[in-house]
DNA sequence: TTGAAAGCGCTAACAT
DNA sequence: ATGTTAGCGCTTTCAA
């Protein structure tokens, strides 16, 4: 079922169905009429990869996903969709794997597809300019930058959080309230990535509070996802059962641990606050409700694809933006009564 | 940057790229080994499109998400697509908004990757013939199937849960437990889809109960998400604020009613019961836990990808299989005590 | 307004 | 083992 038997069916050539298909101007009605009603009979569906082929140019911008299951991707992914949309740009989605290459995805879409630029999620922080050659049309990396890698600044924009900053931000808003015994749940402290950042960001704060760094309060998973956390909390009960407040580093950990500290008969906020960065939508339905430092999702998908537009476009250059992000804050923080600490 | 410039810049013909690129026999070291060299100095990526176009046929086997951002299907795509990797395929996802057609998107996804088949995640319950006439390949439903539509039977497989049966068997969990004021939460009572089929064996497990139906504790909500269901619970506590339980016909909107029911200052389960259909992963982390019919969705996966395989190779026709759900039981049901019994 | 024909980049016969 | 070449289905000049 090609263009070829649509034509032969209506009795016109394929050029002509070609125009009807693309909404070209200059189509006699009779003929337009002709190769609709035949494009129904038939069934015909146009081969996207003969038309991709064929056609000079595209105005499709890519979205590769990377690590899809993560809840905070979702209502980006849509705003992005959007914004892109309402640039008058397509988009294509990629979806791929946690542990694979995304710039690699990138260039073999852009390459499929004839992509304009592309968008990338959920990356990884430490580009060289070697790792990128192989994309070489315009790209901005959407919530993350490339804080450890090497490679030029102009060769791509960015639009994050200040991972660091945001993560002693939270942490703060427990030292001001009193705490001291503030464990940290994360990834690794040294993944040269979100977490490394974050990681610093909890440090820092610690050190200006002037609270030693202690060890035991530092609970590494081997997984992001909720049940990593929740056996991840109550390894760190054991070993510290005085702790007064848990900071984790994404909303889905926070989640777990409200339910572990629950389970251990530890009150949320009254005997242990917990904090979290990400601003997940299920986070607002919690019991209590997570405080978290929300991430502003449709401002950092807007300001993406304004930036790729832009670079596409030619007109300004690159641009590293950091956005703030929100606090919003629930009921599972709690200032330390003076009895606490006394102690 | 084409095979051509890849061809040239190694001193050796198109095909002999092409062979290498495809991991062809009879291709010798040298050859091999320049090749490799240039596609590296010049980033060289294949072309897609033109790949597909010119391939006399994949091993493609394609995924329609319907309605992406829905948690419920997040897991399911994984298994899916480990399924069909398993079986020797590759797969080839397309994720459309809610409210676009899925046959469609199949059809075209079909086309452009020479698709071997489909399987459809989110659909509508009410093909005909003529609609899915579009899909000229072998496609089998995911935990959805025709209960509304008139098309043959032979012409597609599916595999789900019984909806009707397994809402029955949410409320009569309740009704065993004494509870008769019983709300249910849902989309529609007659949008000839899963809402409607949830709602059916609501009812059937109230008439059998000896239990008239009450409007009043009937509460459509505009849109599937968590926001609305808090709302909507609310309104229906005003309404109704008698009711011992409620039977939410998805988890995303049990979440919720659990954080209003608490707001409300009902507890869970002593004053109120909270019962729900899928099994998410974050109903595990709700306090209480939440009680839910867990939807078997590796084996829905499996089972759907195994069947069409089967469609594929012509071995063993279409069919149609409902898989028992699984009760998960947590906290968030009690039996009504005598005192209330009263009432 | 319409049709004929030249590619788009790649794969897969078919030759050599 | 390697090269030549005919398509894959579509869009898009260029002519008519």
């Amino acid at each position: 079922m090609t263009i070829k038997d649509v034509a032969e069916y209506s009795g016109v050539s394929v050029s002509s169905v070609s125009r009807v298909l693309n909404d070209h101007p200059d189509v006699s009605e009779n003929v337009r009429k002709r190769v609709l009603e035949a494009v129904n009979a038939l069934h015909y569906v146009p081969n996207n990869s003969a038309r991709d082929l064929s056609r000079a140019q595209t105005d499709a911008i890519g979205l590769i996903v990377r690590g899809a299951g993560n809840p905070f991707f979702t209502p980006i992914i849509s705003s992005i969709e959007k914004a892109i949309l309402d640039a008058g740009y397509t988009m294509e989605v990629h979806q791929i794997p946690a542990g694979e290459d995304e710039l690699a995805a990138g260039a073999s879409l852009s390459r499929a597809k004839r992509l304009k630029g592309v968008v990338l999620l959920g990356g990884e922080f430490d580009y060289t300019a070697e790792r990128t050659a192989v994309l070489d049309i315009p790209f901005v990396c959407c919530t993350f930058t490339n804080s450890f890698g090497t490679m030029d600044e102009n060769a791509f924009s960015s639009v994050s959080i200040d991972d660091e900053a945001e993560a002693y931000r939270a942490v703060r808003y427990l030292t001001d309230r009193g705490h001291r015994k503030i464990a940290i749940l994360l990834d690794s402290t040294h993944d040269r990535s979100i977490s490394e950042l974050r990681f610093r960001g909890y440090c820092r704060a610690l050190t200006e509070a002037g609270i030693p760094q202690d060890k035991t309060l530092v609970q590494e998973i081997d997984y992001y996802d909720m049940e990593a956390a929740y056996r991840g909390i109550r390894e760190l009960l054991v070993r510290r059962n005085d702790l007064t407040a848990v900071f984790t580093i994404a909303d889905t950990m926070g989640v777990a641990v409200l339910k572990a500290l629950h389970e251990a008969g530890k009150r949320v906020p009254e005997d242990c606050s917990v904090i979290s960065i990400d601003g997940l939508e299920m986070s607002r339905y919690t019991i209590p409700t997570l405080t978290t430092l929300e991430q502003p999702k449709e401002e950092l998908a807007r300001q993406a694809v304004s930036l790729l537009i832009n670079m596409i476009e030619c007109r300004g250059g690159t641009a590293h933006i950091y956005l703030p992000a929100k606090l919003r804050e629930g009921r599972s923080v709690e200032a330390l009564s003076n009895a606490d600490f006394q102690i």
